[in-house]
DNA sequence: GCTTTTGTTTCGGG
DNA sequence: GCCCGAAACAAAAG
């Protein structure tokens, strides 16, 4: 699941255990380690203490009193707080205990994973060829960004280069509230087009950042995109599906015509 | 067996 | 260099 507000979601969990002791770091699974290992995590960790952690798109940045842990959540990735005692699930992977309970790091298909920098400016080159987040792109920026790409809108707005946090339903979303088709070639967006999909993403972004996910409400395109016979909650006509570069793309023949 | 899945990287072709 | 699709990573569901 984990886009740009499902990972905000991950930041406020880990935000609300800042400051107590790490008690221990348990690699219950090191084919999530990335770059680094079981033993250098512990040792760099234990008795160190979360400080307020930092999201860069898709990427949550934990510093720790020096390193840095850094998490990517992939298609299945999550932070989840648990009481110590919380029996473990099968696909926890990673697990810091404080002193009052634990974090989780938990996922099923270890696409990505976690990181350790020695420092924030190891962990900010790790991050840097992300573009600007999605909440910091300005209508301006967009209008920058776009031009200067030949691919397709939807490809344009997913590539983490370029903007870092859109993921595959949110580039959908977006699309579709701003009634754009998503196989538009970037730079042919007209000025009051790159407007409303400019207002289109911060209003997706904002409700969602608020459900922690992108939200399937029933007038929105990710509420109607997973029925059998999908249809537009606006026109009612049978939405459109196709591959993009591996990706499910769905759109509104209708309302996305152009 | 097969296909599908909200992510990223690498590779080959145009 | 840019852009595209396919494959790989991995695990589970239908």
């Amino acid at each position: 699941m984990p886009e740009l507000p499902d990972v905000e979601g991950f930041r406020r969990v880990l935000a609300e255990h800042t400051g107590e002791p790490i008690a221990s770091v348990s690699v219950l699974d090191p084919g999530v380690l990335r770059g680094v290992t079981a033993r250098r995590l512990s040792t760099s960790l234990r008795g160190h203490r979360f400080e307020e952690p930092h999201r860069h798109g898709k990427w949550l940045l934990a510093p720790a009193q020096g390193p840095v842990v850094l998490l990517h959540f992939g298609m299945t990735g999550s932070l989840t707080w648990h009481p110590l005692d919380d029996p473990r699930h099968r696909h926890d992977r990673v697990i810091w205990a404080l002193p009052d309970g634990e974090l989780r790091f938990r996922d099923m298909r270890k696409l990505q994973g976690v990181h350790l920098a020695a420092n924030s400016k190891e962990a900010d080159e790790t991050v840097e060829n992300l573009g600007p987040d999605a909440l910091d792109l300005s209508r301006d920026d967009l209008t920058a960004t776009l031009g200067a790409h030949r691919g397709r809108l939807k490809t344009t707005l997913t590539d983490q280069t370029i903007t870092a946090g859109l993921g595959n339903l949110l580039a959908d979303e977006i699309c579709w509230q701003a009634h754009l088709n998503p196989l538009r070639p970037a730079r042919d967006l007209t000025a009051p087009e790159v407007t409303t999909l400019h207002r289109a993403m911060h209003r997706v972004l904002r409700d969602s950042l608020k459900a922690e996910r992108v939200p399937p409400r029933k007038t929105w395109l990710t509420g109607a995109r997973d029925a059998q016979t999908p249809t537009c909650p606006r026109c009612g006509t049978p939405l459109e599906s196709r591959r993009l570069s591996g990706r499910r793309t769905v759109w509104c023949p209708t309302c996305q015509a152009n």
